[in-house]
RNA sequence: GGUGCCAUAGCUCAGCUGGUAGAGCAAAGGACUGAAAAUCCUUGUGUCCCUGGUUCGACUCCCGGUGGCACCA
């Protein structure tokens, strides 16, 4: 028999969850999350997951399964998923999944190159040096140890240069060489013993933003500053504020961070709020960006 | 009613001692291999409020008008 694995994806507020929780329902599966913020427990309100009922109707997995203070990352996700995927496909002959994470649900699909676990210390020096040196010095030292990397990544990126650095260092092996798609070529479809079918949910940008918009108003009103303040003390490290949250890295998210900077009086209420919107419409915008090279997706859309 | 200031890109504003204009934000497009709701790149022609005058030439100076703001009555 034939396994399927169905994938709802499409930009942020655009119905996703409705959408995979009927089909869910239609053909008797679970649901798996490809939602790299709605997998915290401690984010509740401000990812927009499915409600208490939702998750009633239909098992979820990877919704609140783990914590802000555990470093996640895409690769961990691949594993989980797979692995979890496995076990499914004992029961289930075709299951859905549904989420906005781009670079997740091609883990799950295509699958990233098997680099180590990245080394966060190793990370944090890269980093600090960045600021003390400037991304100049970083750059330079990229060109000495993996040239390929200097010539294919974005330098003008700092994010994009520290890790080529961190995997280069790390394990003595160029990052340049870890990776097995060709250069500048899409990520390469990894074997996978089921069949995978994209289904991409779209609307007209003007209906999706106004869709944005009346979403975080709710978001206020059903308390996220509230939360957001339940967060606060995960902001310090040693009774320090790093307000650039480079040590949790799940609390740079849309929503939380406006209102963070809010309560350390850098804006008003009203104008974080008004970045919220802002920042969700420009996230929208860039998951559409990154589905629009994949061919693979069946475009539905909404109205 | 009087006086002063302002009127330039969707918004906030800069600018030219006269040679038809440029920043930030918004918006749009793009990139993306273990932070990805992250991070980064690209894109600025608009009756320079309206009428008239001076001038080879006015968005820039002058007269008048309209609208806004402030102060004085």
């Amino acid at each position: 028999m034939n396994k399927k694995l169905t994938i709802i994806l499409g930009p942020t507020a655009v119905g996703k969850t409705d959408y995979s929780i009927n089909l869910a329902k239609q053909i008797g599966s679970p649901i798996i999350s490809c939602d790299s913020r709605q997998i915290y427990k401690e984010l509740k309100i401000g990812t927009a997951p499915p409600s208490e009922k939702e998750l009633a109707l239909v098992k979820h997995y990877f919704i609140f399964s783990h914590s802000i203070t555990q470093h996640y990352t895409a690769g961990k996700f691949e594993i989980e998923a797979l692995e979890l995927l496995e076990n499914l496909f004992n029961k289930h002959d075709h299951i859905v999944a549904c989420g906005g994470s781009g670079l997740y649900i091609d883990a799950l699909c295509r699958g990233i190159d098997p680099f180590p676990s990245p080394d966060l210390s190793l990370r944090k020096t890269l980093s600090h040096r960045l600021e003390k040196e400037g991304i100049e010095s970083l750059r330079y030292e990229l060109k000495k140890i993996d040239i390929d990397s200097y010539n294919t990544i974005d330098i003008a990126n700092p994010q994009r240069i520290i890790r080529a650095l961190e995997v280069t260092l790390q394990t003595g092996k160029k990052f340049s060489e870890w990776k097995t798609a060709e250069h500048g070529s899409y990520l390469p479809n990894k074997k996978r013993d089921f069949e995978i079918e994209k289904i991409g949910l779209y609307r007209d940008r003007e209906k999706l933003y106004e869709r944005i918009n009346n979403r975080v108003d709710i978001m206020m009103t059903s308390g996220l500053l509230g939360e957001v303040k339940s967060l606060d003390s995960y902001r310090y490290v040693d009774g320090i504020l790093k307000s650039d949250l480079l040590h949790i890295p799940a609390l740079r998210t849309v929503g939380y961070r406006e209102l963070f900077d809010y309560l350390d009086s850098k804006h008003s209420l009203e104008k974080a709020v008004e970045l919220i919107k802002r920042n969700t419409r420009h996230y929208a915008k860039r998951q559409m960006t990154w589905w629009g090279r994949d061919k693979e997706i069946k475009w539905i859309k909404l109205d």
